[in-house]
DNA sequence: GCCATTCCTGTGAGACATCTGAGACTCGTG
DNA sequence: CACGAGTCTCAGATGTCTCACAGGAATGGC
């Protein structure tokens, strides 16, 4: 899960934000460097090149826009994903997805902010040529258009089923602890019973393991597992 | 949606509307010099060709027209697509339209921009030989005629509808969020109710589902997707 | 085999996104 | 100036999704 896939900057007022991201951006292989103004952001943006930024719209000096402008304007184009509350006016909203720029809005969960990350990414570096198709077994998916086959069979799974299969996909065989899959697929202020995530992988597997073998295996007092049937060293 | 297109010249007073094209045109795979001054843009132009240029008719130094005109006596002759507020110059803009030149008026959709562009290079450089038809499962769409046709029957459609559908269209299978569509769409300074694309993709499916399958697919949370129903691999 | 713990799964309520019909407003036209 | 077409707003209806809860089933330790 190492290896450095490019250089971000995550630019936010609150810490616990930027923290946040930092922490489980550098667990994906990124190099990261942090920004709490937008004064600062400009500053670090035009000393070293970034191949991502993350930019809050509401920084307390300088609007997330100008932010985007100011540094935009030095040298080549540097994408985007702004970060905005979910209230945000449609004003403000406007604007924010041209140019394979995107936004999530907040609370967010981490998973869907390192997707988005990955598809720009993808877009926008060419080179990197990732497919946004993944695979497990005779499970497919394709992060674009949001469709997941099991065995050809095409499936339609809600966005909350959708957030979470994904993430077992994207992290097979391995063992994903409750804490884990719940700070990575639901938003990252989610105060509830830790029980949704037995709902969910309840609807998960009445979905995708109805016409086949178990995928999705509990490792009980653990977590949940992504596997093929005949489990062997 | 990348690989260079041509080497475009975008020129405007309002670095606003500079930095928007800019920025969506280079993610189309257009490479894009900008100039704010109809001097600034005949030197710029001067200096190097470009396959097109789109050039707002109220600079504060010199007339577009004279510009254009000016670009246009050294060497061979370069398309325009003219920029114009939305009022009487409208029609003087028609007549000197002429030779592959074409306009759009200000506040524009960002996908109508794009289009046009597409248009003329394909009425200029007929090698690039693209076809202004698209299809997709029994739909057919001619973007210069602004014809459509569902299992070879036509259908009429508002240039709202038909904007909409060119740009469900042109992304085939994709999810495109809420924001996506607004943003490429709708005219750059729209500020309003986002409800509105609800009602056009209302008003779309009444035209072309009446006699056939459903094409426009609700994805809840995200936005919208063009599929054919059964999804397969 | 028994118990405690963990996990599974059905039910239901509330929140929320989307759909849809009706109407206001603008603009160009006869 | 009335009219119609097109765009957009609004609000109620509808349906879906998310989550909480609780009893039942399974598991592992003793």
């Amino acid at each position: 899960m190492n290896g450095n896939k490019g250089r971000l900057l995550v630019v936010d007022d609150e810490p616990n934000i930027t923290d946040l991201l930092a922490m489980a951006l550098r667990y994906e292989g990124f190099e990261v460097s942090t920004a709490g103004t937008g004064r600062d952001a400009v500053r670090v943006a035009r000393a070293q090149p970034f191949e991502l930024i993350i930019l809050d719209v509401m920084l307390p000096d300088i609007d997330g826009f100008e932010v985007a402008k100011q540094i935009g304007s030095t040298g080549h184009r540097v994408p985007v994903l702004f970060l905005t509350a979910r209230d945000a006016t449609a004003d403000k909203v406007r604007g924010l997805t041209v140019g394979g720029d995107d936004y999530v809005t907040k609370p967010f969960s981490l998973e869907e902010v390192v997707a988005r990350i990955h598809a720009i990414l993808r877009r926008t570096q060419p080179d990197g040529g990732d497919s946004s198709r993944i695979e497990f077994a005779d499970l497919v998916m394709d992060m674009d258009t949001r469709e997941v086959w099991r065995d050809g069979q095409g499936i339609d799974l809600t966005d909350t089923e959708f957030r979470l299969l994904r993430y077992l996909m994207l992290n097979p065989r391995m063992v994903l602890t409750r804490g884990q899959i719940l700070d990575h697929v639901w938003e990252y202020d989610f105060g509830g019973d830790a029980n949704v995530l037995d709902t969910y992988i309840h609807y998960l597997r009445k979905k995708i393991e109805v016409s086949g073998s178990r995928l999705i295996h509990t490792v009980r007092g653990v977590g949940y597992s992504m596997r093929v049937p005949p489990e062997k060293a």
